[in-house]
DNA sequence: TCTATTGATGTAACCGGTTACATCAAGTCA
DNA sequence: TGACTTGATGTAACCGGTTACATCAATAGA
């Protein structure tokens, strides 16, 4: 492999650097003798094209921009495997950004972007939507995930927390729950807002007085979210934590204590972490589809460079989980999980 | 932003590309008024240089191609993260490339490479060498991370398994065990290999007898050891696993059977997953630092493409992370863990 | 046999930058 | 004042592809 460029092909086969140009790009317009040719000395040269020139004449590079904000745990490696399998199978590459706190950063960032990119998938929910969409190339299509609250038509993916803390409040309830108790996540995070949203209207809903306790998603918090429902005369009926770290912390504080879980409390958690199966017992908590959130943002994106119009929000439901933590005896069907993955 | 060029800048300053060209790329000999009324002009029109335009004409494209086997899980992250905090630190984006399991498809995306990064992180353990090697693009620059075993002198990065497997052997026999059982990973796996052949060589050294159970880095395989040691007259002192979940397996399974860990035995693990240290008690494991291994290799690389002439293997030795399940005694001193990450 | 049609191939402009070199004005020095 | 240096700016070639259009040979049709 080297760098022979398409006019040495040319050249050694003897034949107009059109000719080569529509061999490698298989037209059809072309003798299969010349053909065979041409191959035959683009294999020898190790010819492979020049990615950024052919970029400049056909104003298409095949790849998809990413900006995340930051690169870390199982969150970002689901959501960039998602969008990595629908973009190789669309023949497109990933150029990964990371896009940091600083607006002026992400602004570069931005920028950085032309000519590089057929269309971005931009997830920023620390930038501030009015600078977001001040410096988004209008040239060029985005699809956001995850963004704050705006009102612009956009393309854009989000998850439906709300959606989802209602249907586990759906859950418990009909298990017979009805003091419910809402741990959630820390004061001006949108996701826990989100959640905890979802959880006072569907007990609203159903007439129940909700009760929350403000935690922070670390298990630290959950372990004092137990310590405070253990001072109090009663235990509520259950506990459903804003993430699954806070529900476990709970549910490590509690069985400690002696109350066991399900019978004593029942626990329910959000996102089902791997650790949420591995726990005694398992975690019942609402799966969020990440890969599916990261495959279905770029099928969007690779519909809007196809020249296609479509703004709106496409929320992503998360699913129910059912495990140990809200049965009340083992008899109850608990869906059987696959062993967990492994590295090495 | 817009798909302004140069030229509609130039023309809108009343000024020529090159002079454009001199103040978007802070050269020095431009008169301060000619720069402040091109800026402003830039500024209006939202222009950003196009990138394509700019690598063909400069050769350079600020980007460097990581081809990976497969995007999951931690490993995987931590490698990316580690690779961009440096890259990024050094002007670089990281342009992502599954490769394929199928050479076919992994020498194509080889090819699609050139003229589209400066250099290649490439991570291939099952791809053969020959053929790796074949097809690596004699111009870029590339760095090997975890390669399989070969004889080319080559930039590479390696875990340097047998060292961390010898450590960890080190450690038990420091505190006093002898009779220290090993349950291996997979046949056939290059990393199970190393650190059963660093258990093997660690007991020699010692003249201890080494006996090793097969197993498969499966959680399951961690249980079934386990039971296979319960059904022996006498229990090891230790137990070794090649990876943490099958340690983890057989301290549940251990403890099941009413033995208690670390009194009754002492188990050890090796990846330091993030549940090695929320398992109870915690679990003495070797750490490998996946992000220090990512960001090296792209310091390398840098390195390469500045024209430096390095080759040879760069190993990364674990570091022991001692927990409770291999101190017979709470007194001893274990060091203190930060709270686990979370998301969202 | 002569013209129209068709399909393969070549020529050269173009994509949007960078930069060697030419040009020109202003300042320096004898 | 005239030759020389210096620094700012402009011109145009170049990077390596793609492709509209021109060209040309072969075949079809009159």
């Amino acid at each position: 492999m080297s760098n022979a460029t398409i006019r040495d092909v040319a050249r050694e086969a003897a034949v107009s650097v059109a000719s080569v140009s529509r061999v490698i790009n298989g037209h059809t317009n072309v003798r299969p003798e010349m053909r065979e040719r041409v191959e035959a000395v683009a294999r020898k040269l190790g010819y492979a094209p020049h990615a950024g020139a052919r970029q400049l004449s056909t104003a298409r590079t095949h790849t998809i921009g990413v900006l995340l904000p930051d690169i870390h745990g199982e969150f970002f490696s689901e959501l960039l495997r998602g969008m990595d399998r629908e973009a190789s199978d669309r023949g497109f590459q990933l150029l990964l950004s990371n896009i940091h706190a600083e607006p002026h950063h992400a602004v570069a960032s931005l920028r950085n972007m032309r000519g590089r990119v057929d269309g971005l998938v931009v997830m920023a929910p620390h930038i501030g939507t009015e600078l977001l969409f001040a410096h988004l190339p209008a040239s060029l299509p985005v699809v956001l995930v995850n963004c704050a609250e705006h009102d612009r038509a956009h393309a854009e993916l989000n998850i439906d927390n709300h959606g989802g803390a209602t249907a586990m409040i759906d859950h418990l309830a009909d298990l017979g729950h009805r003091d419910i108790v809402h741990l959630s996540g820390p004061a001006g995070n949108q996701e826990a807002a989100a959640r905890r949203a979802g959880y006072v209207a569907a007990m609203a809903r159903r007439g129940l007085p909700p009760r929350v306790i403000e935690g922070d998603f670390m298990e630290e918090s959950g372990t004092a979210a137990a310590l405070q429902l253990l001072l109090q005369t009663a235990l509520p009926d259950a506990l459903f934590a804003a993430n699954d770290m806070m529900a476990i912390g709970a549910m490590i504080a509690l069985r400690d204590a002696g109350i066991a879980v399900p019978e004593g409390i029942a626990i329910a958690g959000f996102d089902d972490i791997p650790l949420a199966r591995m726990v005694s017992p398992g975690l019942t908590t609402m799966r969020v589809d990440i890969a599916g959130l990261g495959s279905r943002a770029v099928v969007r994106l690779a519909d809007l460079i196809d020249g296609a119009e479509v703004t709106g929000v496409e929320p992503s439901l998360p699913e129910l989980v059912p495990r140990r933590s809200t049965f009340s005896s083992s008899r109850d069907a608990v869906p059987q999980q696959p062993p967990l993955g492994h590295r090495p």
